[in-house]
DNA sequence: TTTTAATTCTACCTTGAGGTAGTATTTTGG
DNA sequence: CCAAAATACTACCTCAAGGTAGAATTAAAA
């Protein structure tokens, strides 16, 4: 019951960037330092950040990465559909295809409101929210 | 943000045990076609079912397991508990080792309620409450 | 007593997530 | 121009979860 590795990375390295704003560019060596994140894998998990917009690249020497998304308008939703972390609202808890009033597992009905709260969670909680919130690395 | 499938499927197996009642024995290979899980790996299940004392298992030619647990004293907690299943309460959705108060990640503050609402659902739904609610193998 | 049908034990295979390595490419400061 | 410092690309390695295979053991039916 834990988002990936993968996932959790990317979150922690886009509220790092919100929190710390765009006067600067962040090279991966110190977003892998700093965040205590292997450089090569950050690297991978950056590419796919530049893919999905959440950051804009600047190549070659004194380059590094910025934030491009808009801070308030950027949900850790957002972050975990970029990285297919996010469950359908009918994905069965208990693993057999997909759940809904009419077609119920056990835990269906003991499920339905810890997943919206989760969900609304989710979709409520943007970088905005958790800037300047003195958090740790 | 999933359960393990070793998780899943002994859910399934134990609700299905309790909701039939413990008037017959209940082979591997019955389990294993009606819940629709590999045999094999279901009997590997069953040991671990059997070591904590959920069920009770007769060898032989007409044997099979039966529940020994009280379905009104087994939670779902239980469960996941014997598949190393649940986190702790500090653990950190963010993989920064154990959050607290005065310790927080990034979604620590977000993360508290929903988090809290998920174990009370694992700690409150017993096999007894799932038990005739029709629900789907 | 033999056969059959069940659980149990031991060992191995497969797959995807997580992570590593090396090189190519880009850009700028000196 | 050239070297340094940055991102990007390609390929591979590792490990645990999930799953498979086959033989050993047990006990009741025939």
């Amino acid at each position: 019951m834990q988002l990936h590795n993968t996932t959790k990375y990317a979150i922690r390295i886009l509220c790092y960037i919100a929190d710390n704003g765009n006067e600067k560019l962040y090279s991966a060596k110190e977003l892998s330092e700093i965040l205590g994140i292997p450089y090569k894998f950050l690297t991978k998990i950056m590419i796919e950040l530049v893919n999905a917009k959440f950051v804009n690249s600047i190549k070659g020497r004194e380059g590094g990465y910025e934030l491009i998304a808009d801070p308030s308008k950027t949900s850790i939703k957002d972050i975990l559909e970029t990285f297919k972390d996010l469950e359908e609202d009918t994905t069965c808890i208990l693993g057999i295809g997909h759940c809904d009033c009419n077609n119920k597992c056990a835990l269906h009905d003991k499920w339905v409101e810890p997943r919206a709260l989760i969900r609304k969670m989710y979709e409520n909680t943007t970088l905005e929210d958790i800037k300047d919130k003195d958090f740790k690395l």
